[in-house]
RNA sequence: CGGGGCGUGGCGCAGUCCGGUAGCGCACCUGCUUUGGGAGCAGGGGGUCGUAGGUUCAAAUCCUAUCGCCCCGACCA
C-alpha cells in the first residue's frame, strides 16, 4: 500500500478517496454505490447528530419513525414529486425467495409478487403526509414539529463515498402549520439551525440563500440552501429547508378547522441534512496529509504518543496516561495511543491522516525537562511547552484551531469568490471554479443557458442579496437577482 | 444510458501480446534487534487467476458469453 495520499493538485478526486478510505472512514459496499461508515467515520456523524439533534430539540421538534417501505400509489399523488424521484426509486416486489430448481443457490418465488408493489423511501414526504392526515383535525393539533433520523435509498448512476451514495443517512424534519407565514418562519429557522452548525460546528462556512425555480427541491414551493465551497473550488449543497405550501396537504388532503370554523389546507415544511456533511467536511478543511478535523465534532480530539526505548517504557507511559486522564477530566476526547508494535514515525503519520487536531508526544527527552511537544493539525510545525501547562491550555487551544479552520476555510472562499462585469470574464473565471457573486434577470432560460455553455448553475440567491444597480451577467438586463454561480458537486 | 479502464493471496500490482510447475511489494504470523517523522534482519502461512462454456496433450494467457467494480459524461442531497 503506497504510503500517502494522492495530493490533492494531482487528481482531486483520487485524494478525497484515498483520505476516506486511509483515514478508515469508510469502504465500499458490496452492492454498487453503497458505503459502509467505518466507526471512526460514523462517530464524525454520531457528533454531528448530536449537534443537530440538540438544536432540533431546543427549537421544539420531536423525533420520531416512519416506515422504509412506502405503498407505490403514495407517489402518484404529487405530480413533481413523482418527476422528481420516480427515476432513482428502488422498488419491492416479492416478499419470498426459494431454492432454484437447479441447487445452484436461490431465487425470488414467483408465487410471491406482493399485490402492491412497495417503494423503498428515496425521503419520507408521501409516507408522513398521509399519517399527518389521520392527525390533524383541528387547528388545536398544529403546528407538528417532528424530525426522524433515518436512512433513504436513491438508485444514483454515478456515487461517491459520503457524497452520493445510493443508501445515505439523514435527518428530514416535516412539520405541519396553520398558517402560511408559520411555514415560511419554519423554514428559514430551520436553514438557519444548519448555517449554525455548518459554522460553529463544522467550521465550514457556507452561503444561506434560496434556490432558483430550477434548483428547488420537487414539490416546494420555496427551498433554502446553505452551500459550501470545497478544495478544489467546486460548491457542495451541505443542507436544504423547504417550504412546501399546501402542495402535500392538497395531494394527501390534509385539512384542518380554523379557529373561524373554516376548513384549510395545512401548511408545510422539509428540511435535511445529510452523511453528505462528512464529505463536506473532508474537502472543506482536508490537505495532502490526509483529514484535518474540527476540533468539535472530532472524534479523538488529542492524541498522546509516548516515545520510548525499553529502559524509559514505565516512566514514559506513566506520565502519558498521568496526561491523558488530566485531559478526560478536562471533558476532551483524548486517545492514549499505547501500541507497541508501531514505531513513533508511523503513529504521527496515521493521526495527521485520521485527522486529530493535537498531537501530544511525551519521550524521555521532554520528560527530563519536565516539557511535551505539541503539534497542531491545523498548522505546521512542533513547540515544546511545560507538561504541567498542556492539560490546564488544551480547552483554549482547541477553541483557537477551530477557529483557525474556519478562517482557513473563509479565506479561501473569499479569495475564490469573483464579482465579473461581463460575460467573457464570468466564462473565463468559471474555469478555475470558484464562486461568481453577480447580477441575473430571474430569466431560467438565461440560468439555462449559462449551465449549458459553462456548466455553472445558480448555487444560491443569497440571502443578503443587493440586486440594486445590477444587471445580469448574461443579458444585460437589469438584475432580478443578485446570485452566486459555480460549478457543483 | 454512452465512453474508458480493471477483475490474479487481505490490499496494490506483474505475468496475458508469444499457452508449458502462479510471482512481486505491502499487510499477516514467529523470533531477535529496534522505537523523537511511515524500523531492520531471519523464518513462515495464505491464491481452483470474477463466472460459465469452448479450443488444446496442456489455459491466468487463445475464443465466446456473462457478471461485477472503478473512472469520465448526461441526471441528482
Amino acid at each position: 500500500m503506497p504510503k500517502g495520499v494522492t495530493p490533492r493538485s494531482q487528481d482531486y478526486a483520487r485524494w478525497y478517496t484515498d483520505v476516506v478510505r486511509k483515514a478508515q472512514l469508510a469502504d465500499y459496499g458490496p452492492v454498487k454505490g453503497t458505503m459502509v461508515i467505518r466507526p471512526y467515520g460514523y462517530a464524525i456523524w454520531e457528533l454531528l447528530q448530536q449537534a443537530f439533534d440538540r438544536r432540533f430539540k431546543a427549537t421544539g421538534h420531536v423525533n420520531a419513525y416512519f416506515p422504509l417501505l412506502i405503498p407505490m400509489s403514495f407517489f402518484s399523488k404529487e405530480a413533481s414529486h413523482v418527476e422528481g424521484f420516480a427515476k432513482e426509486v428502488a422498488i419491492v416486489t416479492h416478499y419470498r425467495l426459494r431454492n432454484s430448481p437447479d441447487g445452484s443457490g436461490v431465487e425470488v418465488d414467483p408465487d410471491a409478487k406482493l399485490e402492491e408493489e412497495l417503494v423503498v423511501r428515496p425521503t419520507s414526504e408521501t409516507i408522513i403526509w398521509s399519517m399527518y392526515k389521520q392527525w390533524i383535525n383541528s387547528y388545536r393539533d398544529l403546528p407538528i414539529l417532528i424530525n426522524q433520523w433515518a436512512n433513504v435509498v436513491r438508485w444514483e448512476m454515478r456515487t461517491r463515498l459520503f457524497l452520493r451514495t445510493s443508501e445515505f443517512l439523514w435527518q428530514e424534519g416535516h412539520t405541519a402549520h396553520a398558517t402560511a407565514a408559520e411555514a415560511d418562519e419554519e423554514t428559514r429557522k430551520m436553514i438557519e439551525v444548519y448555517r449554525e452548525v455548518a459554522e460553529d460546528e463544522m467550521a465550514l462556512p457556507v452561503i444561506v440563500g434560496r434556490k432558483t425555480e430550477a434548483e428547488r427541491f420537487p414539490g416546494a414551493l420555496d427551498t433554502w440552501s446553505i452551500e459550501a465551497m470545497m478544495g478544489d473550488r467546486r460548491a457542495l449543497q451541505a443542507g436544504t429547508s423547504h417550504n412546501l405550501g399546501q402542495n402535500f396537504a392538497k395531494a394527501f388532503d390534509v385539512t384542518f378547522r380554523t379557529e373561524e370554523n373554516e376548513q384549510e389546507f395545512v401548511w408545510a415544511s422539509s428540511w435535511g441534512v445529510s452523511t453528505r456533511l462528512v464529505g463536506a467536511m473532508i474537502m472543506a478543511h482536508g490537505d495532502d496529509q490526509g483529514l484535518r478535523i474540527p476540533p468539535r465534532i472530532a472524534p479523538i480530539q488529542v492524541v498522546v504518543v509516548p516515545i520510548y526505548k525499553e529502559e524509559d517504557f514505565s516512566r514514559v507511559m506513566q506520565a502519558a496516561s498521568a496526561l491523558a486522564a488530566e485531559l478526560e477530566q478536562l471533558g476532551i476526547r483524548v486517545k492514549l495511543d499505547d501500541r507497541d508494535n508501531m514505531s513513533p514515525g508511523f503513529k504521527f503519520n496515521d493521526w495527521e491522516m485520521k485527522g486529530v487536531p493535537v498531537r501530544v508526544e511525551l519521550g524521555p527527552r521532554d520528560l527530563d525537562a519536565d516539557t511535551a511537544t505539541l503539534a497542531r493539525r491545523d498548522t505546521d510545525g512542533k513547540t515544546t511547552v511545560a507538561l504541567d501547562s498542556v492539560a490546564p491550555a488544551m480547552p483554549a487551544l482547541l477553541d483557537e484551531i477551530q477557529a483557525s479552520l474556519f478562517q482557513q476555510a473563509l479565506d479561501f472562499r473569499a479569495e475564490h469568490t469573483h464579482t465579473p462585469d461581463d460575460y467573457d470574464t464570468f466564462k473565463e473565471l468559471i474555469k478555475e471554479g470558484g464562486f461568481i457573486r453577480c447580477g441575473w434577470d430571474g430569466d431560467p432560460a438565461t440560468e439555462s443557458a449559462i449551465k449549458a455553455e459553462t456548466k455553472a448553475t445558480i448555487r444560491s440567491i443569497p440571502i443578503d442579496e443587493n440586486p440594486t444597480g445590477l444587471r445580469c451577467i448574461y443579458s444585460g438586463q437589469p438584475a432580478k437577482h443578485e446570485v452566486i454561480f459555480a460549478r457543483a458537486y
